[in-house]
DNA sequence: TCTGGGGTCCTAGGACCC
DNA sequence: TCTGGGGTCCTAGGACCC
């Protein structure tokens, strides 16, 4: 059996840990740049606000008093989910850290009767300690885990635990789920299955395999398998991400060529840095750019291109200087630019780097390892004692000067409760 | 006026090889 | 005029997820 932990509108339950008073309230929080509604607590969904609505579109709420908005607030976010992920671990062998807010828990060797019990101690201690509402699914497979904690935060009756471990349960549950709310099917299958006249989870499993596997592909049949209770999705995924990448739309649109250099070097640096943090280095870097798609009035422009580099590397000047020399040949004076990003790729284990026979660099790449680990070193001691520009404390000089998060709307942002010293001295 | 950011996997088709 | 058969690898695009 697996169990899915799922984290009710996570970070407007993050937000109300400090702001108990927004507890029966509707509130929101945005994306980046205050741009999008990204997460809604159970009142501003009753509201009738969609998730990734513009914000524009609603921001008349709040002027009326009837909504409050967070701007998105990651330290805060990324802070509370490890205390959450770090009391499941404690409680059973084998968790997946699944997304930010979700965890699969393996539950082989776990005596069945007790499980219940278990995820009621988990809601309840994780309530209390983190101050976080989840729920949990337990069934034999995680598509079915997914559709049970579905239920678990639907309705009350079960008070956050959902157990499908009879298959008049799973067929109940199948039946009681639209097609489109299936782990797997998204909005391109969704239309297709309708067309076909497969409306529930259970018209779905109905159909024969040759039927899923003749009209979709492979990942279908195996969303069909784990509907039926036979797992397919169970091994965990590589600990080494495959891609990183760092991107950001800007508060106003760029045309001038120095500051998108500034920018292109802030997300390549930032790609390095994560590089490093994991023990990875990249032989891939990628530039991209955007110009405003929503603007039909104003060219467009999106170039992308990819350097491949002799060397696998991490160090902020290898990663910077790639990124920059391919910015140098996408970049065309006359647009309007409103994102541009990096991505690192074709990622391998930084201790498993490879020598090229045609490097003559190599003493030049040790000198950048090392000065990467002194700059690595004094700025997580930055961080560590609060700073709020630790994490950039040092930096290249193609960077830009000042804060990360410099020219990215954030109007309605919440204090760093549980990260910053300096917040939290002030608060209290 | 204002529209996010970060990932994974599969597949078809082309390049290339014998 | 005639023009095989089979394999691998890579990439771009499309689907999915949060």
């Amino acid at each position: 059996m697996f169990a899915l932990v799922d984290c009710n509108n996570f970070f407007v339950s993050c937000e109300r840990v400090f702001r108990p008073d927004l507890e029966g309230k509707a509130v929101v929080v945005l994306s980046n740049n205050d741009g999008c509604v990204v997460s809604r607590s159970n009142e501003s969904k009753a509201m009738g606000i969609k998730m990734g609505v513009p914000f524009y579109q609603v921001k008349h709420f709040v002027d009326e008093g009837k909504l409050h908005a967070f701007s998105s607030n990651y330290a805060l976010y990324g802070d509370l989910s490890s205390r959450v992920m770090s009391l499941l671990a404690d409680a059973v062998p084998k968790i997946e850290i699944y997304s930010i807010d979700e965890a699969f828990l393996h539950l082989d060797g776990i005596d069945p009767e007790t499980v219940p019990q278990l995820c009621a101690d988990l809601v309840a201690k994780i309530r209390k300690w983190v101050g976080v509402p989840v729920s949990i699914g337990v069934a034999p497979t995680k598509t079915l885990a997914k559709i049970a904690s579905h239920f678990a935060k639907k309705y009350k009756g079960y008070k956050g635990v959902c157990m499908m471990d009879t298959d008049a349960k799973r067929l109940k549950a199948l039946e009681l789920t639209p097609i489109d709310e299936v782990w797997g099917i998204g909005r391109r299958l969704a239309p297709k299955m309708l067309e076909k006249n497969v409306r529930t989870a259970l018209d779905f499993v109905q159909r024969p395999c040759e039927w899923v596997a003749s009209n979709f592909n492979i990942n279908t049949v195996r969303t069909w398998e784990e509907l039926r209770g036979r797992v397919c999705h169970e091994e965990e995924r590589e600990e080494r991400r495959k891609s990183i990448c760092t991107s950001r739309s800007f508060a106003d649109m760029i045309e001038d060529e120095r500051e998108l250099v500034l920018r292109v070097s802030d997300f390549a640096a930032m790609c390095a840095q994560k590089l490093r943090e994991e023990g990875s280095a990249a032989y891939d870097v990628t530039t991209f750019m955007y110009t405003n798609r929503f603007r039909d009035d104003l060219a467009q422009y999106f170039p992308s291109v990819t350097i491949r580099l002799d060397v696998a590397a991490n160090s902020a000047q290898e990663i910077v200087g790639a990124a920059l020399k391919a910015f140098r040949t996408i970049f065309r004076q006359g647009y309007k630019y409103k994102k541009a990003g990096v991505i690192v790729s074709n990622i391998i284990a930084s201790d498993a780097i490879q020598a090229s026979i045609f490097d003559f660099d190599d003493e030049l790449r040790q000198k950048h390892d090392r000065l990467s680990k002194v700059m690595d070193a004094v700025n997580s001691a930055a961080e560590a004692s609060g700073s709020a520009s630790g994490r950039s404390m040092l930096r290249l000089a193609t960077q830009r000067p000042g804060h990360y998060a410099d020219g990215i709307r954030s109007d309605f942002r919440s204090r760093l409760y549980s990260t910053s010293l300096d917040d939290i001295i002030e608060i209290h």
